[in-house]
DNA sequence: AATCAAATTGTAATCGATTACAAATGGCTT
DNA sequence: AAGCCATTTGTAATCGATTACAATTTGATT
């Protein structure tokens, strides 16, 4: 691979000249730009980009961690990051954590050792102490899920209301017995909807019990039929399902299907509006999330953080899907 | 953010010492280290990658090109990349290109750039041309999709003899009117699972109608049931499909599911064995491969080719998952 | 032709690390 | 104490780009 020196003298000009004629500085003589662009097709040149950023301290490159790809939730919102930061001349990377410390950490030194320009982190399970410190000094934004009353921007949506209305919905279609399949509570998210859930039923005056709240411990569909065929087994079965993650919901219906007849009208609500959702059978009532815009918006915050003006956080508005699973 | 020569003032040391407490070079005495490294841990110092790369020419990333992370089929195969990767230290970034030609550059040059040490490409969409280029001097693997008569070292499995006996299975169900949901056959994958699919034909003297041959334009979940609906008009109905990939074939199933009863009864057989396959009702007969497993080796080979090792090409045996969509 | 300003090009420092080679230090023998 | 070798540390070149500043060329004006 050719480097600027051999560049420079094949064209018979200095190093400045090229890197002029690269950077398209209006200073070089059509004629000079000329014996360079062809000296740099001829070997075939690609700047380094190493060398580039180590003088420049900048990458045009930004992270996006997130826990797990097979989560469909977030390939809408990669697609909006992507399309804002190609439009803008950034890249991106993926980064999968596996919600393992150690891919954290990797990630987050590439930030610091200016490897990239800024992180948008989906990752709820990202320790936020280190993040915290990382974002003192390098552009950070968090996109769905934040930290409440922290530092850092971020751009989300309102869980504790979306899954309110989702389960008055449920209320609203005469049921009084809602199960909620919950993940873990460490997240905000899952905090959140409970909350919202919880607020539904006080609302009705209905009971809130504790059997009736499930946790799971991943977002596998897996996890979603183990919760469910719990669920079945209790004395007294629940007559609506929310879950907080598709997911779940998708594996609470598969649950369903598999056991007797009686249990085909038990409704169920989801969160997130994956496209699968619309593949099941029946088709999963869900609360869907502007993704792509969150995606694009996310971008656009880390683009000003990075160019250091300050951004401001936002909240954007949710909608309920009304498909086959609540129609009994 | 500290640098090496701000550690070496403050521990009263030369740049060279710090470099080499930071690379465990054993010649530096006990006394020497621990000034350092207490220099290091004051200053919350993080050596920058982009000096180490520049002047080693080596990153430990390596590239992974997909066209899509929407396609659940890459998830366990990235699985299999990265836990290899890691454990040999190395990390691997995510290149969604979308199949444009100039996300693609833009993840190509990363490579002739010294940003990354090699490339793992899964995109059956990428310009092989380019690829060949950067291969004669850089390290790639091609993964799953692979250049037929190309220098380029591979690791995939068997698509014709899977497909091939996907549908002898389907055959010997009782089945005669055999229908293909196929992508588009600029994909290599597409045309050895169609030469599979009319071998099988041809060998029990079935004809090959072109009528059951339905080629969609991408393999997301809609454009199978768009296949399928369309398939469903025929005036003469096949009575089984073969789709060559689990997204069409769920979407399938899906139109069959919204039609009418009688479809029922049309046996559906996809590839790839996406999670998703297990939770559709009914469940997915489906080919499997051993994508955790292909993403380890691809891992390996690609870092034996970054050690200026020769790789052999692999080919890993395939399975058929019989589920209830061939159950009648 | 001489002068001068503007336009173009070149020189060399710089970014932050690694490492060959040189220099200094320490310990041991005589 | 001198000499010698082994161990430890330092100096300075290097990777490949950008850019401030210096030097040169160009062309217009007198």
């Amino acid at each position: 691979m050719a480097n600027i020196q051999q560049i420079a003298r094949k064209a018979g000009v200095s190093v400045a000249t090229v890197s002029r004629v690269l950077n398209n500085a209006n200073l070089v003589t059509p004629q000079t730009r000329s014996k360079v662009e062809s000296a740099i097709k001829e070997l075939n040149y690609e700047p380094s980009m190493l060398g580039r950023n180590l003088r420049n301290s900048e990458s045009r490159l930004m992270l996006v961690l997130l826990p797990s790809i097979s989560n469909p939730f977030y390939n809408e919102i990669i697609n909006g990051i992507q399309n804002t930061a190609i439009a803008n001349n950034y890249n991106i990377l993926l980064c999968e954590t596996d919600s393992k410390a150690e891919r954290e950490n990797i990630y987050l030194n590439m930030i610091k050792n200016k490897l990239a320009d800024g992180v948008i982190s989906m990752d709820p399970t990202i320790n936020m102490e280190k993040l915290n410190e990382l974002a003192e000094n390098h552009p950070v934004i968090l996109c769905s899920e934040y930290e409440e009353g922290g530092s850092i921007p971020y751009i989300t949506t309102d869980s504790e209301l979306a899954a309110y209305q989702a389960v008055k919905y449920l209320i609203q279609l005469g049921n009084e017995k809602i199960a909620l399949i919950n993940s873990d509570e460490k997240f905000l998210y899952a905090r959140l909807r409970r909350a919202g859930y919880e607020r539904a039923l006080k609302e009705f005056n209905l009971p809130i019990r504790d059997q009736w709240i499930y946790h799971t411990k991943d977002l596998e569909f897996q996890d979603g039929v183990q919760a469910m065929r719990m669920l079945l087994q209790l004395e007294e079965r629940p007559q609506a399902v929310f879950a907080v993650s598709d997911t779940l919901a998708i594996g609470a219906l598969k649950a369903l299907n598999s056991g007797v007849q009686a249990f085909e009208s038990i409704a169920v609500v989801g969160f997130d509006n994956i496209s699968f959702s619309n593949m099941t059978n029946p088709t999963l009532t869900t609360v869907s999330q502007p993704m792509y815009k969150m995606g694009c918006l996310a971008a656009n915050m880390l683009m000003s953080s990075i160019k250091g003006e300050k951004v401001e956080n936002i909240v954007l508005d949710h909608e309920l899907i009304i498909r086959e699973s609540t129609m009994g």
